[in-house]
Formats: C-alpha cells, structure tokens, sequence
DNA sequence: CTGAAAGCGCTAACAT
DNA sequence: ATGTTAGCGCTTTCAG
C-alpha cells in the first residue's frame, strides 16, 4: 500500500497557521530582518513543523533574479575544471547563491544544449569554460545570451567576443617562467609537447618558452599535439622512437604530461633519471606513484574567486562592462 | 552603454505571431503529436526566430512532474561516483529527463542542505549515494521524502530503511573473487587494508576474502583503515616498518588501493616484484604510470543503468515497492 | 486537433 | 512591520 502524496505545505499554509499574510510568511524567508523577530520566530516554528520548503520554480517565476548561476565545463573529470566547479559552487553558496553544473562532454551539441537549458532556468550569469581552443570559436548562443543579457564569464578558454568576461592564465608567462626554470638548472636540450596549433593556450606558452630558451640552449624541439593524454603519449612515442630521450620534456598541460609519463614508462625510460618532465599544470597523482615533477601551478582558488567575482559585478553594476583578468603561475619544484 | 534586457519570448508571444491559441504552442513543445503537423511547423518556426526557449519554472509550477532528478554524491573526484554520475546522466537524457548533480563534499550538513533543495527543486527523484558507511545511518531527510513521495534510489553504500529502493555492490562476493585468484597465484600472505569496521561495504569485503582464504595460506592480516587514501596510508606504513612485505596488500577500494601504493613506493619497495597489489575497485592513473594491478572492476555503465532503472520504476508504477538490484565485479587481470 | 478558463506558489509594488 | 492586489508563464481540466 503506498501511501499517499501528502499535500505539499506551501506558504499560504504556514502563513494562515501562523496568523499572518502570505507576504509577511515569505518574508520570512527572503528578508528576515524584515520581519518582526517574534513573528519571525512563529513562522519559522510552523514551516518546520509542516516540513515547508520553499518552491523555488515559483520563486523564480515571480522573481527577478533566480540567485542561481550555471557552470559548464567541457570535462568535470578533468581535476582543473572538477576542481575549479567545486571551488566556484563554495564561493558562490557563501553569498546565497546556488549553481547549476554541468558538464559539455566536449561537445559543441551538449554545449550548445546545455545553455538552452540554463536559459530555461533562469540563471543570472554564466561561468563558462568553452569546448573549442579556438580562439575564433564563435558560438551562436553568445548573441543570444547577449540579447538576453544574461553575463557570461569565460574560464581559461579565451574567445575573441567582448561581450564576455574572463579569468585567464597568463600562458606566455607560463612559458617563461618554465624556460628561465630550465635554464637555471643548466639544461641543454628541450622537447615541447605543446597543445594545438590553432590553439591561443597552446601558442603562448610555446612562445614563452622559445622567448626563454631560444638561442640559449642546445636544441628546442616542438611538438604540436592536442590537449588529451592520447595524442600525447603518441607524440612523445614516436619522438623517442627515433631519437635519445632530451634532458626535458615539457608538458604544457596536466593531460600532456601524463601522455609523456605514459609514453616514457611503457618505453622503460627512467623519468628524472634518465630524462625529466617540466609540467605546465600539476600532474595528477604523481607523488602517489612516486614522483615530484616540477611544474607551473595555478592556484584554482583565485581563479574561482575571481570568476565569480566578474559575474557578480555584472550582475551587480549595470554599468559595469566585461572585464579581463590574467592570473599567473607559481613554479613548484623541489629545488629552485 | 548597456542595451536593455530583451523581453523574453513567452509562449503568448509565440502563440500570437503563430496565430494559434498559448495551449497549442505549448502542446508543440510538450507533446508535438498532439498537434498538427502544419501548425506544430509554423510555431516551431516562430518559436525559433523569437529565440524562445521554455520556462522550466513555470512548467514545474503547474506540471505535475518536473521531469528532473537529483544526483548526490559524497565525492565527485572520486572516480567512481564522477564516472557513474555522468552516465546517470546520459541515460537519463534519454528518454528526456534532466538531472540536477550535487556533491556532498561527505558532510552530513551539505547533504542536508543538497536534500531540500532539491526538494526546493520539485525533483521527481533522488539518486543518492550517502555520505556515512554506516548501515545504520538513519538521516532526517529520509521520513521527509518519504511523505513527499519521493523515490531515493541507494547506490553503492546500502542503509537499513526499507523506503529506499537501491544498486549495490555484491561485496561478499568480492572478496570471495579476490580470495580466488590470490589462490590461483599460490599467494602465501596476503594483508588487507579494509575500510572502517563499521562499514558494511568494508566487513562483507573482507568476509569474502576471510571465507575463500582462510585456512588456506600461510597468514591473512586485516588493518582497518577507512575508505580514503591517507588513512590507507599510515596503516600500509605502519605494517612495513615493522613487518617484511606480504605477497600480495589487498586494498579493499580505490583510494585505499592508492594509498598502499604510495606508502611502497616511498618505502622503496618495487610494486609487483617484492609485493603486490590487489585492488577491489580499479585503480586510477595506474597504467599510465605503468602498472597493471589485478582488480576486481564493476561495470559503471550496468550500475548507472539499474539505478536509473530503480527510479524511473518507482515514478512509473505506484503500485511498485522498494526493490534491490545487486551487481557483480569481474576480475581483470593480466593472467589468471 | 484546438481552445477558454482557472490556478499552480510565490513576490513586486504599492498601500497602511 | 505588515497587508492587499495583481500577475509571473505555463499546464490542467473540461469543452468543443
């Protein structure tokens, strides 16, 4: 026998047994300080016993704004992005806002589908983390968050639109800063794993690296592969195929790097022995298996802090236009 | 300067420009066979260039189901749950229902808070992975959505309440699996890093591996831990300082796995050659820092599809009662 | 296949 | 500090 669904308690509920108008029972809930403390007290009392929550599909239809802003990311499983999420949903419950995630697969269709759907929440802003490295990557649904004038932030991923804001790392930096590392170490020959080509990420921390280095090493070889393990550890496969191993590899980002780590165990290569790994991003679960690569990390929570920060000041200030922010990398090595 | 916020295309305003009536256009988006071809086209249409998209808020208002369900779990960077959320996902997307994914961070105050609003979020049911090992974990919220009629669906970690439906894990025979093989390999001494005694997920374990083993080899030695790395850790630390190697740790999940993976090898001791590793669970990263640990592996895809399966069940047919679906591991392994 | 009327539960904009 | 009125955008129900 199930039982019932039992009648939802609604505000009109609690407001009638506590003796007092809808508005003042909403009160209650949106604007305490608004309402008398005594009263305030009844109705809290009731709403617990009658189990109220609060209907937020109602809220927001009636509200103006649905304190609810949505994340996307084009891989939740992808500590940078997990991590990055569960540091911005924090930031943003601090202030009494909720947060939508979800994640693109790295899919233009879910994309673009996944932003419908924020739209049909009602989300007041939009963190987001574009599926494309493409710097010219061009989405349709911009516009029509711009029409709606729903702000977006950009996470990492840069696009050449100004209707966004964005948080992103200084990659050119990155380059530099891992070249001068190289350099005080005394190393002589060099082999990039680099993201894509067409890739803004990829193409600044390539050239930070060649303003470092260039002319003043023995060799710096460049390898274009995409940002994911596997077409990494097939670039540095065959790179060692043909050729002794270098003094350092660089991994220009955590997914690289563990495709050279792949590619150099399954070659019986003893890393930091026999050739070592500079990573631009930390690597995953190293130092459980062993390891203490040197590496640039970013510190995820001022990216997050900073994210949700540029949402809230266009949400905030009307007047507020979108705005850059370019966070730097932190060298983490053993010894300088 | 800022352009105004467009009004947003409504169903009226797309009903009007179709020329048909707001319930005609509604039904082109909620149930299109129900409305003839020709119209349902030339709504479609409008409804495109008005860049109109649904509401959510005002359709749960008034809909009786709000075709979403929630996921919680304790731990989305594990990879168990991270992996079965996203294809709870997917399955769920298929046959149109929308999930909304929390993380509990394993504090009993966020899965408070997650549970009501979700609940806040008229979802028509909970996939629920909780945050205790306790059997006899008994949260609040539980009553709560029973009343409300609200499926739960358990996943991975069972409670003794009888309102949840739930998938589990068929633990016993894990460790009965384990057992098996470590016999196969003419395994001598074994110890076992368990989770917390208070589990059962961690006693059904390792009575599995008690039954298949004991008697049987020369020494079995179970350490209690409890389900994260660290812990695993010290336990695996402190058993090396004092005792020679085992044939083969047996860590009874993935974090525990690592755990005794990383207390080896800073120890110093050569994984497979003086000691090895049995996981229950697979063990992340392992193959890209070169190592095949035999494991006992549970197929994700199969979980997620029975406890979507639960609940739809649940929502479908009033008339069903809580129902219990266990799950087997296969063992993957080099050689048998 | 299409429509008219009613109302879901809440909050904005005024009152008092 | 509290109340009144109106209505957000949709779907249910009952009619045709």
């Amino acid at each position: 026998m199930v039982s019932a669904r039992e009648k939802k308690a609604t505000l009109a509920s609690v407001a009638e047994l506590a003796g007092v108008s809808k508005i003042t029972a909403s009160r209650a809930f949106s604007q305490p300080n608004k309402v008398h403390p005594e009263t305030l007290q009844r109705i809290l009392l009731i709403a617990e016993e009658l189990g109220y929550s609060i209907n937020v599909s109602a809220r927001n239809l009636r509200a103006k704004n649905s304190k609810t802003i949505g994340i996307v990311n084009p891989d939740m499983a992808n500590p940078f992005f997990g991590g990055l999420t569960r540091l911005i949903s924090l930031e943003a419950q601090k202030i009494g806002y909720e947060t939508l995630v979800f994640d693109s697969y790295e899919s233009q269709e879910h994309e673009d589908r996944i932003i419908e759907k924020l739209i049909s929440y009602n989300v007041d802003a939009i963190i987001l983390s574009v599926i494309s490295n493409d710097h010219h990557y061009h989405p349709q649904y911009l516009k029509r968050l711009e029409k709606l004038n729903i702000p977006v932030v950009l996470v990492d991923r840069e696009l050449a639109v100004s209707y966004c804001s964005g948080v992103y790392i200084d990659n050119f930096d990155c380059g530099v800063q891992a070249g001068r590392w190289l350099l005080e170490q005394n190393t002589q020959r060099v082999v990039v794993i680099s993201g894509p080509e067409n890739s803004n990420v990829a193409r600044e921390r390539v050239m930070g690296l060649q303003a470092a280095l260039q002319g003043k090493i023995a060799s710096l070889e460049i390898r274009y592969a995409d940002f994911f393990m596997d077409s990494a550890w097939q670039e540095t496969h065959d790179w060692l195929q043909n050729n002794p191993p270098p003094d350092y590899f660089v991994g220009c980002n955590n997914q690289i790097s563990l495709g050279i780590i792949k590619a150099c165990i399954e070659k019986g290569i003893k890393l930091t022995e026999q050739v070592s790994l500079f990573s631009i991003d930390q690597v995953s679960h190293a130092e459980i298996y062993g390891f203490r690569f040197p590496c640039i990390s970013h510190d995820l929570q001022e990216i997050a802090w900073q994210a949700f920060n540029l949402a809230m000041r266009r949400l905030n200030d009307s007047e507020s236009k979108s705005a850059k922010v370019v966070v730097r990398g932190k060298i983490l090595a053993e010894h300088d």
